[in-house]
DNA sequence: TCTTGCACATACCAATTAGTATGTTCATCT
DNA sequence: AGATGAACATACTAATTGGTATGTGCAAGA
């Protein structure tokens, strides 16, 4: 293989999305993938840091690199909020709704559980946060939006919604409830624009 | 004990919010009652099966019940479930923020995972999902809402923001992010009512 | 009184899991 | 050429897990 230990961490985020972290079985993830335990532990040291790897090096990332985004983007901020949600939905098909959001099954599973993965989608969560409030903050600073809202309380509630699409998407298996949910977040949001 | 089996239930209920399903060891959480093996396999066939009889007698009943009520609330519709989101936010604490919802965790748990879970966990959320439209729609029948709105499609987004407020507090382990989030929501809500 | 069966306890077990200890191969540097 | 170490493979293991098989006490009915 070309880069092995990439692909140990690619496969056991799949499994990790579909199983959970506690429901991973490394030897099981790694044997489909045609090596063997020697390869594993050669590069991580157990399972546990490989979960952490796996936030750090694939989940942490693939959304702070998205949201970060909206420092960038030019246009009313609000639009950009709601470009980035337009993104994750288009990223989205009916197995990966039924699979549910990787970061979102990850804080409800381990956050209470372990230090190191609770600290880390904690960061996660915060760039997010941090970044969605200050697009917020933005658009009240010029005079965009047709209310007073306090930008980090509100993006508190738009990272909400949004993971809780996720949610709504999964328990009921279709991707229908994922977007009408979703939409009516959208709708919201724009709802907050001036004019 | 008088009820050895709603012992079981209920320990098991209170390690399956903290540990997830699969992270639940009925061994230690029986010996933990002070009883034995034998007592668990009387009442249940299996650890499967304690999981959906955690899901139809404990969480069930919990949300739907509340819910359900607001068949009967006096008074604007949207005001019926902002008092639920109220009374759901009473009920918690700093620990139990940090747990999260327990439907919200099971459902990003085990939906993909096992069927007999996923039905049940969408009946639920049917339910509470119809509830929240059938209020809606009563509010906008009776001109008690300033725009048109799909009651369905809204009553998805309500429940998803609702179940994000608890990965949001769960994410940052604090009840102020959870309840920044609530409000927000309670004050979206409200801006729906007419006047 | 005798029996039946519920409500558990005790003892055992096979499979799984995560991990270790120990090779082996091969490229690279000296 | 010989030494070295990275990159794996193989074989083993202790603990855990979920479950079964069997035993026991005791209350209620025949």
């Amino acid at each position: 293989m070309i880069d092995t230990r990439r692909n140990i961490l690619e496969k056991n985020y799949e499994a990790m999305h579909r199983h959970g972290f506690q429901g991973v079985r490394p030897d099981k993830v790694i044997s489909e993938l045609g090596i063997t335990k020697g390869a594993f532990y050669h590069y991580f040291p157990g399972k546990l840091e490989l979960g952490y790897a796996v936030v750090d090096e694939i989940i942490g990332p693939r959304y702070t690199g998205l949201w970060q985004q909206l420092e960038h983007y030019q246009g009313h901020p609000v639009e950009g909020i709601v470009w980035c949600l337009e993104y994750i939905r288009s990223g989205m098909n009916e197995q990966s709704c039924a699979l549910g959001c990787p970061l979102n099954n990850l804080i409800n599973e381990m956050a209470p559980l372990d230090e190191g993965f609770r600290i880390r989608l904690q960061g996660i969560m915060e760039t997010m946060h941090s970044a969605i409030a200050r697009a917020l903050q933005r658009a009240a600073d010029k005079g965009l939006l047709n209310r007073t809202l306090d930008a980090k309380n509100y993006a508190y509630f738009v990272l909400a919604a949004m993971e809780g699409c996720f949610s709504v998407g999964k328990s009921m298996q279709r991707r229908t409830a994922f977007d009408a949910a979703l939409d009516e977040l959208i709708g919201t949001l724009r709802g907050l624009k001036q004019g």
